[in-house]
RNA sequence: CGGGGAGUAGCGCAGUCUGGUAGCGCAUCUGGUUUGGGACCAGAGGGUCGCAGGUUCGAAUCCUGUCUCCCCGACCA
């Protein structure tokens, strides 16, 4: 491409609504422009990198066997009703209609339609195992689109989903997709992890997610400093150091006053004792129509972890908190003074509180505490476990060393989904011995656009984006500062005709632009190597090679 | 959904409190001087001030309504 004739446009100024690095340069560089929020226009250079990760991907998943096929954007209703997520999904589950009334939505994830697809082909286990992947885009109505392609309503993604006959296969066809993820992340040329993710209600450890790290990224990442074990803190177990309490002297439960003392800080500080020692108590209840209210106790240190309790409890979503006047009805008092003494609803511990003993809480009396609780002496215990949010410096589960927090962008999930879908759906085979049984499947997503401008997060300077190889538009930046000088047009665009020849990504700034504006604007680009062309070094007999992550100028003589 | 902020030229903003003919920077166009890290000088084009209604001799400015966008929150005991 020559910058002349490849209708591109880069501005000095940030874009107002632009808040992370990642998408300002791309802003700026014209690689994106906002439609509406959460939408976009990929112009010319973006696409050339989208596509190369798509090839990326494309090959790695090739090579093992997946095949590539496309779904529709538009899906009937009745698929999702099959499964139940017309409901489930909620609205982000953009929903329309057509002309007839008929319902459709538009392709937030294609789960139903494959199943459906499969289900109509496939008769027996001669037919498995295989593994279908499209590149499409899809739609979600966020609630909040933010930091561009990170986080957007319509954005590409690769979905791949894999159908076995039984859990051992099924195995295979995680690992063999987890092989391919590790491949393609690698090719790519960030840093990324691999952590444990939430597995939802399914049970069992087979989520995985693909992160590459970077300060804003949205998700926070427990990872072990002296093993691999990482997780994302949403699923990571909590431990603790300290010894079980077990057999002190259970201490007379006592009330004293504790005035205008409503957090944990406050309390802590007045009464000159550590948060460790402090237990609060939260209330939560499902999401569903029935109100049914539990409590649970953490530590005064500690942060109840909604997805625990949500896999702890079976829910489908996780549950929520009471509203203040809900948490008053149930106890009589305001939050800040409330407690599990005396309630009437069912009350969990957090495993690091079952292990304490003559500890303070809430009275359920505005401006009164108790100390000296003592469970279950004081209270009925329903049920306890790990609830709390794992902590940098807590013991790393798998034994080896501590916990150390990172933030991540989650580009890629791998799934195991059993039968959910298959059941519901009637997506069956016969086996060898003639048994009608549902299809093992699972599914594996990766978001490109997402990926694309991850890279950029993790990747950039004061100046702007620095592309790895991988997935730059162009390799060669090729920066002519003297288009009115024959010698040097006709050297630049020798070397331009004879690099894309050659198979190397070349890219000419022909423009009558100054030099200064030229490096500017190569910068901003961020394509891996600049080749400076101008009368000055031609008068000398050389051009100069520049890389864009170091700036190492090498002076070379042109052939 | 709750809270906050903002809609004025292609982009970034001032002007609004205190009503009186629409401004600045960047970008664009013309001419000239420049020419290896976002040049300078002179000139020019470009805005129904989000939309609708109201008050007023007069509204970007005040009032009412409405739409849109952005940010924060939706873990606090």
């Amino acid at each position: 491409m020559k910058w002349s004739s490849g209708y591109l446009f880069t501005i000095k100024e940030a874009p107002a609504d632009a808040e992370v690095p990642s998408h300002i340069l791309l802003v700026r560089a014209g690689y994106l422009r906002k439609v509406a929020p959460g939408i976009f226009t990929y112009g010319a250079l973006l696409l050339r990198s989208i596509r190369k990760f798509e090839n990326i991907v494309r090959e790695e998943l090739g090579r093992r066997g997946c095949v590539e096929i496309l779904m529709p954007m538009v899906q009937p209703k009745e698929l999702w009703q099959e499964t139940g997520r017309w409901q489930e999904m909620g609205a982000g589950l953009q929903k329309l209609k057509n002309r007839n009334d008929h319902e459709f939505c538009l392709g937030a994830t294609h789960e139903e339609v494959i199943t459906d697809y499969v289900r109509k082909d496939v008769k027996s286990y001669r037919d498995l195992p295989f593994n279908l992947f499209q590149v499409q885009t899809k739609f979600r109505d966020e609630i909040r689109p933010r930091f561009g392609m990170l986080r957007g309503r319509e954005f590409i993604m690769k979905d791949a989903y894999s159908f076995d006959v039984d859990m051992n296969g099924a195995q295979e066809s995680y690992k063999k997709m987890y092989e391919a993820y590790s491949a393609i992340f690698s090719r790519l040329g960030a840093e990324f992890r691999v952590v444990q993710a939430d597995s939802g209600n399914i049970g069992g450890n087979q989520s995985q997610e693909f992160h590459i790290l970077a300060e804003s990224g949205e998700d926070q990442l427990m990872v072990s400093d002296q093993s691999d074990y990482a997780a994302n803190i949403e699923v990571c177990p909590a431990l603790t150091e300290s010894a079980s309490a077990a057999g002190a002297t259970l201490a007379q439960k006592e009330e004293f006053a504790t005035p205008g003392l409503k957090t944990i800080d406050h309390l802590s500080r007045a009464l000159k004792l550590p948060s460790e020692n402090l237990v609060k108590t939260m209330f939560f209840s499902s999401h569903d129509e029935e109100f049914k209210p539990i409590a649970v106790l953490v530590r005064g240190c500690d942060e109840v972890n909604p997805i625990k309790l949500k896999n702890f409890f079976k829910m489908s979503n996780p549950p929520r908190l009471l509203l203040d006047e809900e948490i008053k009805t149930v106890t009589g008092a305001s939050p800040g003074s409330c407690g599990p003494v005396g309630l009437k609803i069912p009350i969990y511990l957090d495993s690091a509180v079952e292990a304490m003993s003559n500890y303070i809480v809430g009275a359920n009396r505005d401006g009164y505490h108790l100390r000296g609780v003592n469970h279950p002496r004081d209270f009925a215990v329903s049920g306890a476990g790990d609830f709390r949010l794992a902590k940098a410096g807590d013991p790393s589960p798998d034994g080896k060393g501590k916990l150390k927090s990172y933030r991540g962008i989650e580009v890629g999930h791998i799934f195991y989904l059993g039968t959910k879908y298959s059941a519901k759906m009637q997506a069956q085979y016969l086996d060898s011995e003639g048994a009608l049984k549902p299809i093992e499947m699972g599914c594996y997503g990766i978001g490109i656009t997402r990926t694309v401008q991850a890279v950029i997060e993790q990747k950039h300077d004061a100046d702007g984006i620095v592309w790895p190889a991988s997935i730059a538009p162009y390799v060669v930046h090729l920066a002519l500062l003297d288009p009115d000088k024959p010698e040097a047009l006709q050297l630049a665009s020798d070397l331009y005709d004879r690099l894309n020849a050659s198979g190397i990504d070349c890219f000419l700034d022909d423009r009558a632009e100054r030099p200064g504006v030229k490096f500017k604007d190569a910068d901003l680009l961020g394509f891996p190597i600049r080749i400076t062309i101008g009368a000055r070094g031609l008068s000398s007999g050389i051009v100069e090679v520049v890389d864009r992550a170091t700036k190492a100028v090498e002076k070379i003589a042109p052939d």
